[in-house]
DNA sequence: AATGAATGAGTATTCATTCAT
DNA sequence: GATGAATGAATACTCATTCAT
């Protein structure tokens, strides 16, 4: 059997007697379930469903339903951290270089709203497990260091202003993106006016865009 | 006095055979409840026992855990439309009414935590009890009407570009707000600086007031 | 206001401050309700919403949910005595009064599935309430008494053949009625054959017309 | 040794560790108290006493309270049934074979109590159960079979007239026999004559006996 | 006589977790 | 390493009944 066939076999049901396979299958159902449902609503039965394993497997791989979702918030926090270190702005222009940001921010909330629902969940749970947790607090953001470099790029060749703090633009760029898909329902709702259209997010992209540069400008 | 101290006054003693107090007392325990721990954390035992009522009074007065919900974010709703409504932007110009909408949101949302908290719930249920809620959808947002005239008063006079969707630019203040308080303690322990003292606050409100008011510049 | 109109009234809501109004109507919603769910399935509070009057009422003028299905249980029989007490079969020859015989308790039952309802209900606890109860001991069926009567007419004449217990085919007549519409929808599912139909029913009373009457003769 | 003490003996000692035991357990003694108090006086708790069994294993093994209540209905029907297909009339002269299958029809109910009571119930429900069943829907009744042979070769011999509906008549016997132990201790009450001795059941049986044989004459 | 408010004891059901194999 | 069986503690919700006016 080629290797090609097996990663079929396990991307399928699951391999038994295939302890790495059993435990990522477990945590995949546990990421799909927690971000569907929260760490109240997510139920282990569920997830040992979803990931076609038994439920005490869950247990003998995670412990608890506690430890569970610490592991799949590293999980998640992991993948952003990776794909931010992908992000290379160094060639280009600090206002191309801060364009890329606020796009890479709006594109992977968009994409992965998961990580939109895991992030609020925690939140509602008082940060406790991401304060417990060596993954997001020792992996930090290279984001913010980023949006720093950028920034002093922007203020030698003058097109942005001085005294700008990293993280409080940090946070301003989050807050615009995120708030938008974590609260696009409500909103769509509320104001009659359906935000999650393509359209509508592309409006929202240009206008979040011309605020910030704008807004850098000197 | 913050809500939250408001609330817990009426919670307080409950007059016996007092039917609209007892309801008060109930629905305000609901609010606590809820605002701190969920709608799926919160319990109804814990809802009666905080408004030193009997726990089928709960029912009595409000039929079901879900209706409970819905009547408190009601509530919630309701009180900040109300302080919305207060909001008297006509004598002020446009920079400074505009000025006055950040702090406004800033503020409120900074000493409401449970508004916070209650809207990050709801959107995590997909917005379900909102899209019912009368109170939510009929009483529209004063908000958006305010940052439209702004708007247009700015540009007017000259100090605001053109082009500028009030509904684009709500969604930007409060995202910014928002996310500031609702990410607070998971962005303090990630970036090891305390996002929560007062000045920390007072800086981000003076970042926000110059990157929207610089970003509207035409 | 004349009398006519009154009853009118009452037949409608409730006279309030009209205490045997009050009374009756409640009885009378009881006696639906036990009808239609049995003792435990029966609902206080339904029972007063269906009375138009206050729950605490029912507590007022019956004192406990028991006593209430007693009291209903009693009205049953009161009235199906009191149409037993109608038939006269003294001017019929002895068959033609058995044919009567079983035609009312056919009929009565087709007419009054609350009857069979209470009946199996009371058995289902025992006979709990029957046997405390001055009404279903005191007030003998008259029934009994036409059938040995009968019997007894027809053996003089030679129609019928000695030694029948009249009792016994008082128990004969009443579970071929019973049994019938008590069990209707049960054998129908399972028969595959609606027993509800009047012609079912008209061709089962032929049946058991025939077999009592030829199973009485000498 | 009648149905209940069956059930006893299966309700009692449980083995731990053996799933059908215990399930079957659960279902025994889940018949005890359906037959005892009705689907609605019924109580989970009691039954997983009674079993021996936690809880939560009704559960597991049954999903609810309905569920449990229409296994146990299967299970009461399908006894029945088997005790049914036991009856072999073939060599009996058609006068006999009726008379068998009155005694079979008195017996089986006077030494099976509950499933009196769970026909009862079951009617009092408008046969919800039944119907979804497919235990008591696909599995006919042999009586109603032999019942229409034996009306067959009686009418072929001349001991049975003609035109009589198989059906009909099995509803008359069903309804003789079952009413005489359905509604016993009522009648006992009302008419002061203990019906439940030995030899009432017996005079009754002969009563019905010479009723049916006769009344099916030509 | 009439009513709304209040309560305690239950009642089906759920869920994370552990046991035994 | 893997699994089905078993459990205790909750959890939302119900219901007959009583209190206060």
């Amino acid at each position: 059997m080629s290797l090609s066939s097996e990663i079929l076999v396990e991307a399928q049901g699951r391999n038994r007697r295939n302890p790495e396979a059993t435990k990522a299958s477990i945590l995949a159902a546990a990421r799909m379930e927690f971000a569907a449902k929260g760490l109240d609503g997510a139920r282990v039965d569920q997830i040992a469903k979803r990931a076609k394993a038994n439920k005490q497997l869950v247990y003998y791989y995670f412990g608890s339903k506690d430890s569970l979702y610490k592991a799949a918030l590293d999980a998640t926090y992991a993948e952003i951290r990776a794909r931010e270190r992908e992000l290379d702005l160094s060639a280009l222009p600090p206002r191309d270089a801060m364009v890329k940001l606020i796009d890479f921010s709006l594109n992977y909330l968009n994409q992965h709203r998961e990580f939109i629902r895991m992030l609020a969940d925690e939140n509602a749970h008082g940060a406790r497990h991401v304060r417990s947790s060596d993954m997001a607090l020792e992996t930090n953001s290279p984001l913010l260091e980023l949006i720093a470099e950028t920034l002093e790029r922007g203020e030698v060749e003058g097109t942005f202003r001085a005294g700008v703090d990293p993280l409080e633009l940090y946070v301003s760029i989050a807050g615009m993106t995120f708030f938008y898909f974590a609260n696009g329902l409500t909103m769509s709702a509320i104001f009659g006016r359906d935000l999650t259209r393509d359209e509508a997010v592309s409006s929202y992209r240009d206008h979040i865009v011309s605020l910030t540069l704008n807004g850098l400008r000197p």
